[in-house]
DNA sequence: TTGGAATGTCAACAAAGCTGACGTATTGTT
DNA sequence: AACAATACGTCAGCTTTGTTGACATTCCAA
């Protein structure tokens, strides 16, 4: 560590060197680990997956959104998103519905049982978001995700800022 | 959202709401897809997945390390972890060497064409973490980390601290 | 010397992604 | 009216990466 009587502060470059860059690279990957574990957890005892989790919280996140739409926002295939959808509405999580202006499109929803399940994944991951937030404080919280918002795909950012716009500002 | 005149500072609670809660979700989810896109693109040219950088990486990190230790840190079972080393090995990117205080172990090297492809991977990643980093600025980088370090597991947290001490001080 | 730890292998399987092909209904365009 | 494009669903088959369970080998340590 330098010892120039400098803090590291803003004016430094030394967070840009190949070390703080590894270090963030790990802190992605064993924070993620963390991120995801709890809501694999109580999925493993239901018959769904990530892939599930995902589908019933952007479903809740745009009620009525088309599976097309969907589709853009997982960045996945229609058959493998289509497999996930399949299970979810013959277990009567999620309808499906005809379209009214265009009747190709289906729009989806969650059903009670769907809402049911998705909030309880999302607590149990807001729980483990949540205590991070309040261990470290506003002031990270904001360059946490100032710092994720740079790392997205120029696509997803987008995907991030409509839905962060409906609610932040 | 509150109108009440005061910005939503460090003493302020906002940034616990469900929405900021559901945003640092979101946020997570879609910068994890970009920081795994790149080296996911090298790879799938290559005949290696996530896994293989996975285990690349982990050496580069600790030449010498077990295959024990390497499990604990991937947090994947050994059947799972022999397969893609035992490709690393045919391949020759990784050499596996009997212990010599413990003949049962096997000490992980990368060789240079391995090194090559971690520093390959690496790069590429790199990228955009310090394309992220930078655009984020230093204080939002602590925060980040900060943040990151919250949400990780206790035995993940172990990990990543004894990593980061190599370096960080 | 015996028990347990570390490693490796075989087999079988599951989740979740992929490509390619095809069918149907609907919509838009010419 | 004919044709092309779009949205969706599905079948078949494949890949990667994870899982259990069973079992063998080697070797350290009590």
């Amino acid at each position: 560590m330098p010892q120039t009587g400098q803090p590291q502060s803003a004016n430094s470059l030394l967070f840009l060197t190949d070390e703080q860059v590894r270090i963030g690279i790990e802190a992605m990957f064993f924070a993620y680990r963390g991120f995801t574990s709890d809501p694999d957890r109580i999925l493993s005892n239901k018959a769904y997956g990530r892939a599930h989790h995902r589908a019933v919280h952007f479903i809740q996140r745009s009620p009525g959104t088309t599976v097309n739409n969907l589709l853009n926002i997982l960045g996945v295939t229609k058959q493998s998103l289509n497999r996930v959808l399949r299970t979810l509405i013959a277990d009567g999580l999620v309808s499906s519905t005809v379209g009214r202006a265009d009747k190709r499109e289906r729009h989806l929803h969650l059903t009670e049982a769907g809402a049911a399940l998705e909030r309880e994944l999302s607590d149990a991951q807001g729980v483990r978001m949540r205590s991070a937030y309040r261990k470290a404080g506003p002031e990270a919280v904001a360059g946490f995700r100032a710092v994720l918002e740079a790392m997205m795909d120029e696509d997803m950012r987008r995907q991030y800022s409509a839905m962060k716009d409906m609610t932040d500002g």
